[in-house]
DNA sequence: CTGAAAGCGCTAACAC
DNA sequence: GTGTTAGCGCTTTCAG
């Protein structure tokens, strides 16, 4: 199994420079650069401005970011950085997310992870060398954060949490939404006693869901029933207390905050024999790959949206880095309509975003 | 909400340059550049050279990579090219991994995902210009593949897959070894009449594993029995099939496939009241978060080496670049003991590397 | 032992 | 309209 050091071959592909383009064409260097980079207007004659950018599409032209960062300082490169990366599934999604993003624009992502926090600021200033134009934070969870003080200085954008002073802008799930929409698609459905199972930890995304979910029971004069709600940590703890409210309330519509919860849903239901698609209907949020799997008449999965705040969060960026060539345009409405409320199919409701803009707008209050 | 064009302050941090360190220590760039290379092996007086150093640390002096990879045509950077990032949760693992590895040199990563892979030539070429300096080739299940063309000509690593042709190195987990270790250690616990669950989908993971459970029982003497074998796919129809196959062949221990296997298993268990740690054994593969939150005894858990593929993988990638200042060093030797076999606790087992060096070698072979 | 000079590929004043 | 020049920060001969 070898030590290494073995040869492989590498034969580079002919890399083109302006240079070449040049006197391929008979100009010079500056002229080149002109055009190849739209600055030709009433400087450079249509003429050979066309005979310039045709011999670089045939030769294949390429610019080269690094020389050209070198005198103009951007690099086309976005720093993305991410705490908790490794430890949950969703990080892929805003990376892909951002990562399609920023390639309609030439960008690209220099990724960091900064899971133990205490190497961050060394892996920061490894992306501020690099000279990335900007910084995508990205959190794992929901929740408020300090833009790190690092990224004040320059333009940031943070994904999946809100900037606590709004020194920047950001972007997260609208929690309230996921749970009024679940429980009116859960009301609509013809459920009239819906239970909340809930997570024992001390979440802030919890907070807003469980107040969209009481919010929506009031609208539809639905009681707010204390046995119907439940917060379960994890294992048998978990099963016995959802069990427990099953056989106290028998309830015949399950909003679960996560896949962990809907998960001792389903092992309750199959213990006592309740179907979810004919006995009973569940809401889940999240799309771990094993719950995503599962479908069956009246299962919902609220889907948080990852990729889009990914992707959102880069545009914004890269409105912020002002680039002169595109407009700066408003954050997305992202307010999916309601999927028709078939009963009896499975559903998949879109959840809205999000968005702080500066200190002016608070999106959050409501 | 907003249209942007907001403006945030950014205040650079100043930067410092070899030019500055030159006039502020009263020597010349080059001097410079050569004591802070290392390069002053007898060329510079240790006085000059302790001197420069000095300053450099004091005025807190980082290279520019952009602008010394103009006269070196490196880097330091490594492109990081995933398929499939989206849809799995494994991504965040392999980056992290990667991430970690490369830190530990300097290096950092660029990351693209190919998804639809139509854009994946583009995708590579813009890694290209960028000018990484080699590529490591991400898989997201494991399985044989071919280098990208375009890769072909630098230096590149595929991870989580084997390169069919060994055009370059390649690392991915052991699958035979999982198989293997999960029915050994089913067995040791005091399992007789263990069953396999799999999946219906047509992957060569599969195969390896089960071999590994085939050889295992054989080895323990007990008996193929193909009624203790089911392959199921998704909803009602999986949990029909497993449900039969213990109603019919009342396994006392189960090696499941991957997450969503191990799912059904969980809710049949749940049916016919059979608990986890009393009734029945359970060894899963993956580590799918909601299943991660669950612990039982004798419930067990293969992790895959999704980080420690990133790592070595990285690694090994940077020793094909051929960094003069590190030595070049083998594949890891991963084989962790199995874990003790307390039967009363839950248990993770970490799963073993399959590496390929080069054509020479045939890791797989068994 | 150290410095001057050239140049990596590109951009941006400023001449012509 | 187009070419010349200078220089981004760094490495690397080659003189001294």
């Amino acid at each position: 199994m070898g030590t290494a050091g073995d040869e492989y071959e590498y034969r580079g592909a002919p890399v083109i420079t302006m240079k070449q383009i040049a006197t391929e064409t008979g100009v010079s260097v500056s002229t080149v650069s002109l055009v190849l980079n739209n600055r030709d207007r009433g400087r450079v004659k249509s003429e050979t401005a066309k005979a310039i950018r045709r011999t670089a599409k045939r030769l294949g032209y390429h610019p080269n970011p690094m020389a050209r960062s070198l005198r103009t300082s951007r690099t086309g490169m976005l720093g993305f950085i991410s705490e908790e990366v490794a430890t949950t599934p969703y990080a892929g999604a805003i990376i892909k997310g951002a990562q399609d993003s920023a390639s309609t624009r030439g960008y690209v992502l220099l990724t960091v992870s900064t899971d133990g926090s205490d190497r961050e600021p060394e892996q920061i200033q490894a992306l501020k060398r690099y000279g990335v134009d900007g910084f995508l934070y990205a959190k794992m969870y929901d929740q408020v954060v300090d833009l790190p003080s690092p990224l004040r200085s320059s333009p940031s954008v943070v994904v999946n949490a809100l900037e606590s002073r709004d020194r920047c802008p950001s972007i997260a799930p609208d929690e309230y939404l996921i749970g009024y929409d679940a429980t009116r698609h859960l009301i609509e459905s013809g459920c009239r006693r819906i239970a909340y199972i809930g997570t024992t930890q001390d979440l802030p995304a919890q907070v807003d869901r469980q107040r969209g979910y009481e919010a929506a029971l009031h609208e539809s004069g639905l009681s707010k029933d204390p046995g119907l709600v439940c917060k379960v940590g994890f294992n048998q703890e978990a099963l016995d207390t959802v069990g427990a409210l099953v056989d106290r309330a028998s309830p015949d519509g399950f909003f679960c905050f996560n896949d962990s919860r809907s998960f001792y849903v389903y092992q309750i239901a199959a213990a006592r024999h309740l179907s979810i698609g004919r006995d009973i209907s569940l809401v889940g949020v999240d799309n771990h790959p094993v719950m995503a799997e599962t479908t069956a008449p009246r299962l919902t999965t609220v889907e948080l949206p990852h990729y889009e705040m990914g992707y959102w969060a880069a545009r914004k960026l890269m409105d912020l880095i002002g680039d002169s060539d595109f407009s700066t345009l408003p954050w997305p409405q992202t307010r999916a309509p309601l999927p028709p409320l078939d009963a009896e199919e499975p559903t998949r409701i879109h959840c809205r975003l999000v968005v702080k803009d500066s200190a002016r707008a608070d999106a959050r209050s409501r």
